[in-house]
DNA sequence: TTGTATGCGTTATCAG
DNA sequence: CTGATAACGCATACAA
C-alpha cells in the first residue's frame, strides 16, 4: 500500500470548494467564512492532507528548515547533542525542521551555505562556537539571510550586531567561586584557556569578579594557568597552583577539570556538566540547553515570520551550579 | 547584496543553448556532445549554479533528504552523536542531506514519518535502536519506504527482512572475554541487561561463547547478573559477582561498567567507548561508528539509485577492544 | 543532439 | 467571501 499523494485539489474537491479557499484556509483562515472554514479543515482531516513542502517553497521561497552544523566531537565532552536536540524538538513544535552540515572551519562552513542556500533554502542557520573574527556572521549579514549564534559575538565593536543566545559564563564562574568561598576558601585558583577564547575569557571574568568582591586581591593573575584545555595540561596546571597555595579550584571545563582532579584532593568546579562530570562527581556548571536551544528558536520565528524587529534579540541564561563530590 | 537566485535558464542563455540541454548536461551527460557539455559546464561554474531541490524534488519525487530520528540521552552515556556525524559527512558526499526529527516512542515514531513524508518526502529513513517487536520497520516497509537500520531486526522470524547495519555485539564481548582469559583469569562474571533486549543478549552471548572455548563450564548463569543499566545498578551487581568468586567482569554498557568499577579492584570492561570510558581509562569495546554512517549511506544509495536489490544488503562490522587501566 | 510544450502542488493576483 | 489563472524551477515526452 504505496501512501496516495492527497493534494489541495483532492481536498478542495472533497470538501466543494476551490483549491485557493482550501489555501486561504491554511494560511488565512480570516479570509474564509466560518462554515466553510470547518468544512475544508474536516476534509482535511479525513483525507490526511498535509502541505508539499517543496511547492510552498517553489511559491514562496521558504523551506520551514533550519539549517545547523554538527560539531565535531573532539574528546567527546562537550554538550552540543543535547542542544541539538533541544533545537530539534523547539523547532518542530514552531513548524520547522532540522538540517543538517558538517564543515570543518569558517571558510569551508560558509561555502557549504552557499551550497545550502541553492539546493534546500534553508530559512536561517543557527551558528555555534562563535569567536573572534568570526567571519561566517558578516558572511549572512552580508546577504540579508536570517540567522541566530547561540554565543555571543565576541569582540564585534561597529556595526556587527546580529540576534544571539548565550549563556553568561561569567555569571557561572563567579556562582562556582562564592560557592568555594562560602566553603571557608581563600585561595582559589582558575584553570583556563589560551587569552583569546571568547567564552575563556568570559569564564575567567566570573572568577575575577567573585574575588575581588569578597578574598584577599592579587590571586588573579598568580593563582591561573591558561592550558589547550586537554585534561593531561589541566592536571599540570593544578599541580602548580596546588603548589602556589591553591585551596581550590575553578576550571573552565570538564575536560581540564577531570585533569585537576588527579593532582589532588583539593575541591575542584568544571563546565558543562557533561556526562562525563555527572561519572566522576564532578562539581560542574550546567548550561541550560533546551532552553537556550528554545529561545533560539524563538529568535528565528520573531525574524522570520513577524515584522523584523528593529533591534536583533539578544537573550543570555544563567547556568546553574550541580553540586558533587568534589565541591 | 541579496544572493540572486540563478536558475537552468541562466545557464541555458550563458551557454548560448536551450534550458533542455543543460539539464541533460546534469541528468544524462551521454546525451550531449563533449564540447557543449564543457561551454555548459562553464556556466554553471561561471554563475554559481545549484539545483534546486524543491522544483526538482516537485518533478521527481526526489528530495535526497535522509530523515534520522536524533536520540534522548539519557545518561549521556551513549554514542549516538558520533554516528550522526559521520552520517551527515557521509551522505553529503553522496548527495544527501540528513533532516532530524524526535520521537518518544515507536508511535510517535510512526506518525512522525507520516508527518514528514507529507511535508518533505525524504528518500530514506535511518532507524536506530531496532529491538523486539519493532513496529517502525514493519509500517515502512508495508508502504514500500526506503530505509535502513542501525541494528539488526532482533526476531524477525518471516519475512520482516530489511536493510541493516550493525555491530557485532557477541564479538566484541568475546575478544573482551578473551583477553581476560589471556591475562589468567579464569572466574569472569557478566553484568547485563534484562533479558529481551536484542542488543543485550547478543553481547551477552560474546562472554557465553568465549567462556564454553576455554574456561571451566558453569559459569554462565551463575557469574551473572541483569541490570537495569544504571550504574547503580551495576555496582551492585558487580559487589555480588565478587562475592561469588569472580576475578574479572564483562559490562554490557559503559554505564554498568562505571558501577562495576566502585565495587572493588576488579578487572572491568565496558562496551561502546564513551567519552565516560576514555575519561576515567575504562577499558571498553569501541564501534566503528563512521564505518556504520558510511555502510548506511551506501546500504541506501545502492536502494535508491541502483535498480533495488533482490536481496537487502546486510552489513555487520566488529567493535575493537581499547585497552585501558581496568584491564 | 537540440528545442518546445507540459505538469508537479502551491500561493498570489485579480476579478466575480 | 469565492473562483479562475499564472507562476515558481525543473525534468520529461515528443518533435525537429
Amino acid at each position: 500500500m504505496m501512501p496516495e499523494k492527497v493534494t489541495i485539489a483532492d481536498v478542495a474537491r472533497r470538501a466543494n470548494v476551490s483549491r485557493q479557499t482550501v489555501s486561504n484556509v491554511l494560511n488565512s483562515p480570516d479570509l474564509v467564512r466560518e462554515e466553510t472554514r470547518e468544512r475544508v479543515r474536516q476534509a482535511v482531516e479525513e483525507l490526511g492532507y498535509r502541505v508539499n513542502q517543496a511547492a510552498r517553497r517553489m511559491r514562496t521561497g521558504r523551506s520551514r528548515l533550519l539549517a545547523v552544523r554538527i560539531e565535531q566531537t573532539q574528546d567527546g565532552m562537550n554538550v552540543f547533542d543535547r542542544f541539538l536536540h533541544g533545537l530539534t524538538e523547539s523547532a518542530a513544535k514552531a513548524g520547522y525542521r532540522v538540517i543538517l552540515y558538517s564543515a570543518d572551519d569558517d571558510r569551508s562552513e560558509i561555502a557549504t551555505f552557499d551550497d545550502l542556500l541553492g539546493a534546500y533554502e534553508p530559512d536561517a542557520f543557527v551558528l555555534t562556537g562563535t569567536h573572534y573574527g568570526d567571519v561566517r556572521t558578516s558572511w549572512l549579514a552580508e546577504r540579508g539571510l536570517a540567522f541566530v549564534t547561540f554565543g555571543r559575538p565576541w569582540g564585534m565593536p561597529e556595526g556587527g550586531d546580529h540576534p544571539w543566545v548565550d549563556v553568561d559564563g561569567a555569571a557561572g564562574t563567579a556562582a562556582a567561586t562564592r560557592h568555594l568561598l562560602d566553603a571557608g576558601h581563600r585561595r582559589i585558583g582558575f584553570i583556563g584557556w589560551p587569552e583569546g577564547s571568547g567564552v575563556g575569557d568570559d569564564r575567567r571574568s566570573g572568577w575575577v569578579r567573585a574575588l575581588g568582591e569578597d578574598a584577599e586581591d592579587s590571586e588573579a593573575g598568580v593563582l591561573e594557568r591558561r592550558t589547550d584545555g586537554s585534561a593531561a595540561e589541566g592536571e599540570a596546571a593544578a599541580r602548580e597552583l596546588i603548589a602556589a597555595g591553591a585551596t581550590a579550584l575553578v576550571c573552565v571545563s570538564d575536560s581540564v577539570a577531570l585533569g585537576a582532579m588527579q593532582a589532588g584532593p583539593v575541591p575542584v568546579i568544571g563546565f558543562d556538566d557533561t556526562p562525563v562530570a555527572a561519572a566522576i562527581g564532578l562539581t560542574s556548571l550546567s548550561q541550560p540547553l533546551s532552553e537556550a536551544a528554545v529561545r533560539c528558536v524563538r529568535v528565528l520565528t520573531r525574524l522570520l515570520e513577524d515584522d523584523s524587529p528593529d533591534k536583533p534579540d539578544h537573550v543570555l541564561l544563567r547556568p546553574s551550579l550541580v553540586i558533587r563530590r568534589t565541591a
